[in-house]
DNA sequence: GATCGTTTTCGTCATGGTGACGATAAAGGG
DNA sequence: CCCTTTATCGTCACCATGACGAAAACGATC
């Protein structure tokens, strides 16, 4: 048993949608090694703690982000040697699709956290893998789940609905299609009664999340 | 760097179809605890051992199978504190597909190996959970993969496909409407040119695994 | 306040995939 | 030679979807 040991940790692939883009939080390390890079937020799991109790709590201390809000689920585990030179780390990593939050980052770890562009590279230890794969898992996501709610604030119209998909799958939807496929869709959506002019144009109905887990039959990508 | 340290394992769900049956390969412990008590093959990581690369040898060493035949892949990582009573133990559980090996399981090490079926009960440790997860990520995967060829041997018939999918989903499907979608669905089986009689009736086609690592549209369960 | 542009929402139509099921082909068994 | 069994091909109705038209309901502008 006292073979074979190595320092546990989870990352957090922390995605939200602002400014009509696919947005990471990222931290700027401030110590080596990758000082100065950027990298996914993150820490050492505690004895007596469980995986996901540790990754909670992470979200909670480096971000203030309520962990009830949104999507939460355990992404995949990274433990190749040699991916942290200071030795032997296995991280898991967690995945969070999160509504863009009113109340700013507070980071309260050393680091500065930030929001930024979840297609550029760079990232420190082997990150970029990870967020590549926490992105992929999103997309794919969004076809059979009605996830891309967790994205979005409590109360939506279908056009930010839809503009949650053109973003995570850069791509372009019918709208007409899009919003018979979502309001028909049993459990998809459930309306408030209320309505709200967003933009320009004919006011939008408001909905909420509805209780349905799984997308069937699912919204595929073009 | 010295604090939060754990153990760190990998765990093996194997399943493949016996008589008819999803069966899963069970190691019975020899030592305690939980001895005598059947759970999934597993081992340490070694040090300068990848994930993937430990699971791998478990693979060979408990069971003698080769791992490149069928499919393998990360299933999800466990590491509740008092999951082993023997202390902080994290494990990474890998899930393979795999076909009827006609040689037999060489449990090469202290414990004896056996395919026994993959819906009882009573692992040791939360191996119960583990396999769970196993199989509902199998069935999961069966809709939007060609991965049910993982199953057969390199030559099988459609009827022998189409058995893969109702043991795995414990469903009945229309022998005319799987013959149709398998064979029109691009990538998904080649014809190898010869045919074989398996039971009575007229002899059927044999096929291969196609290319296509995607099955689009989806073969969704009833 | 009439017009225009914009966005939401409802309809229509053709197409393609699927479920249900009949029919034929090709074997083995009596 | 007939019957049973299995594989394979066809047919038909139905549903979901992509492409697109059109109306409804606003703000902006002159």
């Amino acid at each position: 048993m006292t073979l074979y040991m190595a320092a546990v940790t989870v990352d957090l692939v922390l995605l939200t949608i602002r400014r009509g883009a696919l947005q990471v939080l990222l931290v700027r390390r401030g110590i080596e090694p990758f000082l100065g890079q950027w990298a996914l937020p993150g820490g050492f799991v505690h004895d007596d703690e469980d995986l996901d109790v540790a990754a909670a709590r992470e979200l909670r201390e480096e971000t203030g982000v309520d962990p009830t809000a949104g999507h939460f689920e355990q992404l995949a585990t990274y433990g190749t040697p040699g991916r942290d030179p200071r030795g032997r780390v296995v991280t898991v990593a967690y995945l969070a699709l999160l509504p863009d939050l009113p109340a700013p980052v507070a980071g309260s770890d050393a680091a500065h956290a930030e929001w930024r562009p979840a297609d550029d590279p760079g990232l420190a230890f082997d990150h970029d893998r990870i967020l590549a794969d926490g992105v992929e898992r999103a997309r794919a996501k969004l076809e059979y789940s009605p996830l891309a709610t967790a994205f979005c604030p409590p109360e939506f119209t279908v056009a930010e609905l839809r503009g949650v998909y053109e973003t995570v799958w850069r791509t372009r939807l019918d709208p007409r299609n899009f919003h018979r496929k979502v309001t028909t869709a049993e459990g998809f959506v459930e309306p408030t009664g209320h309505s709200v002019t967003r933009d320009r144009g004919r006011p939008a109905q408001l909905f909420r999340r509805g209780p349905a887990t799984l997308l069937h039959p699912p919204l595929l990508r073009p």
